[in-house]
DNA sequence: ATGAAAGCGCTAACAT
DNA sequence: ATGTTAGCGCTTTCAT
């Protein structure tokens, strides 16, 4: 019971190394560090001591094993891309809102690949965090089907859950794409180029479904010669604008889908004689500044939702039924949507 | 020896319970799931029916428990604000290097505060990550002393460990403060306003310091004049903007020490009559179309060689002194740094 | 090709 | 106020 702790150097001292080390039992240091009480103040002391002296640092997963799952304050977040602000954003909500509950927020980006986001959520699954959020770029969700039932909490943000009933937090984008096709319809535009994301997203059809809707019923054919699709970055989306003003006839207007998109338009568009009117998805980094007309919304506030649903399903009861949150957009009208069809075509 | 494992619901079920529907021991059903090879056919098949039956899903806990740490993929960043461009373009850089030698990146944000860069650090360290990249906040980092020798490798990201030695990736500061501050001298300024950071970063002082070499040469006097610090989000960026605008004499020119800092810059700018000459540290999106003059670098590049020290720690001699590598700046010139000091004051 | 036993580091449960 | 025992779920060793 001396200070003799088996030396198995370099690794990291355990429990046992302090215990012994300040002549204690195990769960005598074990009370002591966590702050359990009924500790005397002197061993309490000595324990710290010791602890200091080896350079102690408590293993969490041995903890975690012990105590079981509920004992990690780890939420994880999925996404295909941090770098664009709408994902930043949202999970800068989720994580304010997670942490004055007490939880702290990792998140990790599949870059839009099914295979990382599968390899990243059954890493985060089996590592027993307390619970998910996911924007999925996946077709489908069979394997996490055992999760809600005996297993960790998660949360669908911006892309429904295909194959299984979950949480999910999302936008009204089939409105938000009416809004923006309704304010053009009506401002005159008969040729409206349309630039997508990757066609197989959620979100992406479901704004192109909005935008039929609407210049199909204003008796608009032929939309769909002017559909640009799989523009997933910058300068693929730029591409695609030029590709659609060299067209004749060029399109009088433009609708972008997301922020990526209408960030590459900005770009095809500059220095341009007479650009087309320009409405995008998503609000952009000093949009009011460039003056570029936005379907807006509060990705903060989507983030705030997922937290809500998340913790909703760790402290309230286990058996309520999937709920779905549809988050409102809003049309912001600025100067570049404001330009009306130029000639007499269509 | 039959299927009737002990039903403890409703838990996630345990490689026991695998072990006790398919009729083996619980260390052919581990060697049957993890592929470790030399299992029957036929016993693995059933090993893994019974698992899917189960939903059943490894306890990566337990195996890093047993393991130790070295069988964990998952590398942290912890950093003040990932939804900056800066942070989120370095962690793309750090995570695709990453991920080709089999780990994994998870990110977290502290929110330049130093506590929960503490709690966050603490919570990583305790779960045993696999290694681990800092853009600390903190003024110091005695805490983490012991890490190096019998612990978890790390790397400092953008600012230095301070009171530790330890690999660090950084910026060339000073040198590019220093080419920000002769081309507006050259250009015959003397009235130069400079907005910056909180004052405590490390990344801000050093940026000052080379800034203050350049102008103290060219024997500009009173420069501290125009120095306004603190300015951390760009709405205080903007309201600093323009107190300094307001000012008899006004600044001729504007320096502001980063990417958040310029843009609340050019939205006080905007519309100005005779704006003064404005140049940031820091690229900026869309910074070309805006016509922004800027000090640039490699955010990416700082990611790439955090991950190249790291696996060097993980993978090489674990002697090595700790190392530092500073990445180059460069000057950008575009129209916002061309406007001449416009009077004869100063 | 399969199994039994031990133990990773910690804490819950039950002493004392 | 402190100690003992057992066990979280897995994998390592060593048998067979």
């Amino acid at each position: 019971m001396t200070a003799d702790a088996p030396l198995k150097q370099p690794g990291r001292p355990s429990l046992i190394q302090v215990a012994a080390l300040s002549g204690v039992s195990a769960k005598t240091a074990s009370r002591a560090l966590s702050g359990e009480g009924y500790v005397a103040a002197k061993t309490r002391q000595r324990v710290h001591e010791a602890a200091d002296q080896l350079g102690y640092r408590p293993n969490g997963v041995a903890r975690d094993l012990r105590r079981g799952a509920k004992a990690s304050t780890l939420v994880g977040l999925i996404s295909g891309d941090l770098a664009n602000p709408f994902y930043s954003r949202l999970a800068s909500g989720l994580e304010r809102k997670l942490r004055v509950n007490g939880l702290q927020l990792i998140t990790a980006s599949t870059e839009e690949n099914p295979e990382w986001e599968r390899q990243l959520t059954d890493t985060l699954l089996e590592r027993r965090v307390r619970g998910l959020v996911i924007a999925s770029t996946m077709a489908g969700h069979d394997h996490l089907a055992g999760e809600r039932i005996h297993g960790i909490p998660f949360v669908f943000v911006d892309r429904p859950p295909v194959g299984l009933s979950a949480d999910a937090v999302l936008l009204d984008n089939r409105g938000g794409a009416r809004q923006a096709a309704r304010h053009l319809v009506e401002a005159g535009h008969r040729r409206i180029g349309v630039i997508g994301d990757l066609s197989r997203l959620f979100t992406h059809r479901d704004r192109i479904g909005g935008f039929a809707e609407v210049v199909e019923t204003a008796g608009i054919t032929g939309w769909a010669d002017y559909l640009l699709e799989d523009a997933h970055d910058v300068a693929t989306a730029e591409r695609a604008v030029r590709e659609l003003l060299g067209r004749t006839p060029a399109p009088t207007a433009l609708f972008t889908l997301n922020n990526r998109i209408t960030t590459g338009a900005v770009r095809a568009l500059r220095g341009h004689p007479s650009p087309p009117a320009l409405i995008g998805f998503d609000e952009l980094d000093l949009g009011d500044f460039l003056g570029v007309s936005v379907i807006t919304h509060d990705p903060e506030e989507m983030g705030r939702w997922a937290a809500q649903l998340l913790l909703d399903q760790l402290f309230g009861d286990a058996d309520e039924p999937a709920r779905h949150v549809v988050l409102p957009t809003r049309l912001l009208v600025r100067d570049s949507s404001e330009r009306p069809p130029r000639d007499l075509g269509g």
